[in-house]
RNA sequence: GCUCCCGUAGUGUAGUCCGGUCAAUCAUUCCAGCCUUUCGAGCUGGACACCCGGGUUCGAAUCCCGGCGGGAGCACCA
């Protein structure tokens, strides 16, 4: 219909200006009769959350299919999460497919990291696929292809196979006869062809407007060694004979894909034609556009070998190991990525949301702490002895308090960066007021009045504080100065206060915590 | 060059299919006020958007046409 649609355009305008050149009263008589039903508004109910899949009220099937090239990171996400939330809602199975037929591009770490990254994340896997496992499925619908005249091999360059579809002419090889085609078939596997002297191409229309979608390549020679299955296959297929087949194969009722995807689910859907099965229904989302973030597995993977990245979970990384080691919840990020819904519009990813999101779930359990950066030592000057007793959580005092003994004579520690503001009055949190002398503090009393004179409060590290460091996602290390007890809050998300959320990742020797965020 | 997809506040999203209840939703962000102990916390309030131009209509974010803008694909990678 919409390649005719100006005659469409024309017949409708003809029956609208019949239409109008009726009175609204006459519309209204003559719809009745013919249509009542459309004189019914349908109240639509106001829908929250990810839009309904359709045909998906019997339950699901659908895949999460990764590339075994590296860990997974946050642009990843984003697939597993919706698939899990659909598997959820509708019930059904999720299968975790991967995709490895690439052999030059397969880490096998990756065969373990990505369903621990998974399983971090909290989507469920019901089965697991992997497709090295499963060449024969894939030559033997290639056979039939070809059997059925849907497919040649072709040993053409393959430039100039590119360059004949792209002025729509066959290449030498499309017509032959099946049996040829067949023998052709055989000797890609019996050495016969070396890399890239042989392939099977799967025919769609030469005269296609869309060049991306005239013939395509579906299996080829490659001669490098696979992490999994070494030298037994030569003959690896390409994504869109793989996926096709093991979509159908898996027996899947929905794929999501980004839209970079498109075209091959056109190639794809001329597989399932020819072998006449039904296909799942597709939904195609934008892409992300993901800013201050190294997600590019093989840039991560020469800067860990180089030791620019201290590894996968480096916490200048995109990938989820790292958000994991800093205290970004899993939770954060599903509900990050079912509020950006799975619309065709390209997005543009926001760390403050992502990080607004995470702390609604950290902020309740995470005690806070002292930690002082930069710190400028302070001797107190006629202090009384006395006992901050600084609440573990202000929002829940049953937690209790960090009792820090000081008394006059010792000394404590400001933040370099609160002393370069050169206040003369000071409040120190949770302790008392102060008026600066130098490189000295003298007490000031207690009374929290001056907070309405604008005097600011600060935090501090008192004498016996332990050395701490924070390693920002920047690729920095801030040094400093942390309260004893932050020594017993080990593995666990915490509120430096004043600087920001924290995980605190090691206790001895010394202290070391990865930043979160602010 | 060819083909396809998509344009609602800074960001993401609801509404678009089926025109009116939309001077447009929610979240985040930003700003202001409140709060006698942190906060970038909480509460209250505020700011900011229908890409442009025509057309149809009593009425257009919504339908039509034309521009403009953004993205993707045209791999023996996925």
């Amino acid at each position: 219909m919409r390649s005719r649609a100006k005659e469409i355009a024309s017949v409708a305008k003809r029956i609208v200006d019949d239409v109008n050149s009726l009175s609204p009263e006459e519309q209204r008589r003559f719809l009745e009769e013919i249509a009542p039903e459309l004189l019914v508004k349908e109240s639509r109910p106001k829908e929250f959350g990810l839009p309904e899949l359709e045909g998906a009220a019997e339950g699901v099937r659908m895949r999460i299919a990764p590339n075994p090239s590296g860990p997974l990171h946050l642009g990843h996400s984003r697939m597993a999460i919706l698939n899990d939330e659909y598997v959820g809602r509708y019930g059904g199975v999720c299968i975790c497919r991967f995709e490895d037929t690439d052999p030059a591009r397969v880490d096998a770490s990756a065969y373990d990291s990505i369903p621990e990254d998974l399983g971090w994340l909290g989507v469920a896997i019901h089965e697991t696929v992997v497709q090295s496992d499963r060449f024969e499925d894939y030559y033997s619908v290639a056979r039939q292809l070809l059997g059925a005249g849907h497919a040649y091999v072709c040993t053409c360059k393959p430039g100039d196979w590119r360059e004949l579809k792209g002025s729509k002419k066959p290449c030498p090889h499309r017509e032959a006869a099946t049996s040829e085609q067949l023998s052709m078939f055989d000797k890609m596997f019996d050495g016969t062809f070396g890399q890239e002297e042989a392939a099977l191409v799967v025919k769609t229309d030469l005269q296609h407007p869309n060049p991306a979608l005239r013939d395509f390549a579906a299996l080829r020679i490659d001669d490098t060694p696979h992490p999994r299955t070494g030298s037994r296959y030569r003959v690896y297929p390409l994504m869109n004979l793989s996926v096709a087949v093991d979509d159908h194969a898996l027996s899947l009722t929905h794929v999501l894909r980004g839209k970079d995807h498109l075209n091959n689910t056109y190639r794809q859907e001329y597989i399932f034609d020819y072998m006449g099965w039904s296909k799942p229904k597709y939904v195609h989302y934008g892409r992300v556009s993901i800013q201050d973030a190294q997600l590019s597995t093989s840039r991560m993977a020469a800067g860990i070998a180089d030791g620019r990245y201290s590894g996968w979970d480096d916490p200048q990384l995109g990938t989820l190991a790292a958000l994991r080691r800093r205290g970004v919840m899993p939770e954060a990020i599903r509900r990050y990525w079912v509020e950006a819904g799975l619309k065709e519009v390209d997005i543009e990813f926001s760390w403050k949301t992502l990080y607004s999101f995470n702390k609604d779930i950290i902020d309740d359990s995470a005690g806070r702490y002292f930690f002082v950066d930069d710190p400028v030592g302070f001797l107190l000057l006629d202090f009384p002895d006395m006992t901050a007793r600084a609440p573990l959580h202000p929002a829940h005092a049953d937690r209790g308090s960090r009792d820090i003994r000081v008394s006059s004579g010792s000394s404590l520690y400001l933040s370099g960066s609160d002393v370069s503001r050169g206040e003369r009055r000071l409040r120190l949190k949770d302790l008392c007021n102060v008026v600066v002398e130098g490189d000295a503090l003298r007490y000031d009393g207690n009374d929290l009045a001056v907070l309405k004179e604008g005097v600011q409060i600060d935090h501090w590290a008192p004498q016996d504080a332990v050395p701490a460091e924070v390693l920002m996602p920047d690729g920095g290390v801030r040094k400093g100065l942390a309260e004893h007890g932050l020594s017993s809050a080990e593995g666990t998300v915490v509120q430096l206060e004043r600087f920001g959320y924290a995980r605190v990742e090691q206790t001895s020797p010394a202290i070391r915590c990865v930043f979160t965020h602010r």
